[in-house]
DNA sequence: CACTTTGATAAGATAGCCTTATGAAAGATT
DNA sequence: AATCTTTCATAAGGCTATCTTATCAAAGTG
């Protein structure tokens, strides 16, 4: 069966007309005789009753027809749907970050993609690294903002914004006076970290390690809010990202002199992304903002 | 757009895999592969992301899986639909028959059809021979007991049976003790006949004109029992065909010694009907009842 | 580093559809 | 009554689209 041999069905059944039909789906009359008698073949039953001066349409080929015109509606639908998805900046977009960048972030940069695109109706998803990786692989995400490298052959990755991280005291710390400290000055303190499984906690033990500074085991805060409680309260000291800075915190943010470590935050998303389009332009829009 | 390109969609979309789904649908995998790219161009939409490892449907494809499928289940129904229509013998036929005729000729066949075609489902229409003329062109009806001859071309008629016409009179009318009448006979008498419309009341005046009989004025019955109860009560005399004549109904049937009057009683049906088969296999059925 | 897997591409063969021309049947017209 | 007109069916030839086989390119696997 073939769709086009059901449009000629509905046309015959509407005109009552082989000819009328055939001029209606602008093919000529013995094309739509012959398409519509191979379909009675098929179906082994008669559609019609022929006579020179009419047509009428049997009991069964009723009954076909109002399948045959849910069908060709469908099709329709079908083709209005691709339609309303033509446009590769519109739709949605499902974007992730992970929790310790999301809240300091977005808000940045959502109205600016908003105002930019405007049909684009963008999802966000705040989850840790690995999940959005997950997620981007399985395709539940377009793309996702993480700290890079990433280093995986099906994501491609563009860097956004390199975000400074500054040590982060009590006002009451010994650290609170000084305009900078060397990074190897930590070499004796102990710091406040993320739980497990926040790259910002891996981020950190990555200048530990280089510095000799240890971590304090005591606590590990599971969001990067809490942390900023515990400096402020004096319960020790850590690494905060510039971006997540917060003026009138009670903290106090000390700036590295040299060697500042940072992290570097990208937008990744699969190489062969159908949505790879409206990315990219979503990205380049995204750096204008930090340029 | 084509019903088998959605085939292929459907069958990606479930294998996630080109080879599987080619092998699936019985082609070769680059035909899959071409057709479904076409799908995509047509539709200006991409379905599938392709890695080599992994096929994933994109969000739009999702959305038009889920027509693609409706639509294929509804092509197998309209197949379906056919295939319960194939056997001539199974579905609707639906019959008429005029009212003087149906209520003493049905009771005897439609039992008989019913048994020898059981999964043949009988429709009867009972109406004025005009109205079921109409019926069987419009395709109303399937066939039609009339009586004959019809002559009509786009008609075919096959005899059924002769049915005899028989005076009715009260056993108090002065006819009521002869064994039998001449048809000349008739010339001063005054017959009851039924009202306008009516083929048996056509049919009496043929023999009326032949005979010189008249035909009494005062009364017209609508059905032929009203008829009956008339000559029962003695308010004149009728030509009754031998299938109505009844036992114990107070009336006296006399026959006509020789050119007996009758009438031919045949099924009609359009030389093109679509149920041309099962007609004539219940004209030839009906056929052996009357011999 | 060769091997396997997987989807895309290319070229030639095939099949199905379309068009024009014509036929057959039956109503309409003169 | 004979011709014209209408309408659907059939036939023949050309064209387009699809299929198949062969091959490629990319990337995972042992």
């Amino acid at each position: 069966m073939n769709l086009r041999d059901l449009k000629y069905f509905i046309s015959v059944a509407k005109n009552k007309h082989f000819g009328k039909a055939a001029e209606e789906s602008f093919v000529s009359q013995p094309a739509l005789s012959m398409q519509l008698k191979k379909l009675e073949e098929e179906l082994g039953v008669q559609l019609f009753e022929r006579t020179n001066k009419t047509v009428m349409i049997t009991p069964v080929g009723e009954e076909i027809l109002a399948y045959a015109k849910n069908i060709v509606s469908m099709v329709n639908d079908i083709q209005s749907i691709a339609k309303t998805h033509q446009d590769p900046f519109a739709g949605e977009i499902r974007l992730g970050a992970f929790p310790t960048l999301a809240p300091y972030f977005l808000p940045h940069i959502v109205p600016v993609i908003s105002k930019e695109f405007e049909n684009l109706k963008l999802l966000l998803v705040e989850e840790k690294t690995d999940v959005l990786l997950e997620q981007l692989h399985e395709g539940k995400i377009d793309a996702a903002f993480l700290a890079l490298p990433i280093d995986d052959d099906a994501l491609e990755e563009k860097l956004i914004l390199e975000d400074e991280f500054l040590l982060a005291t009590s006002p009451y710390h010994h650290y609170a006076k000084n305009e900078s400290v060397k990074i190897d000055d930590l070499k004796d303190d102990c710091l406040l970290l993320l739980a497990e499984g926040h790259c910002l906690r891996d981020q950190a033990l990555d200048v530990c390690s280089t510095t000799g500074a240890c971590e304090n085991q005591n606590f590990r805060a599971t969001s990067l809010e809490t942390l900023r409680q515990m400096v402020a309260a004096n319960v020790g000291i850590t690494l905060m990202p510039q971006m997540a800075m917060k003026h009138n915190d009670g903290l106090v943010y000390i700036p590295f002199n040299k060697n500042k470590p940072k992290r570097q935050i990208g937008l990744v998303w699969r190489k062969k992304s159908s949505r790879i389009k409206a990315i990219e332009e979503i990205s380049k829009c995204i750096k204008n903002i930090f340029k």
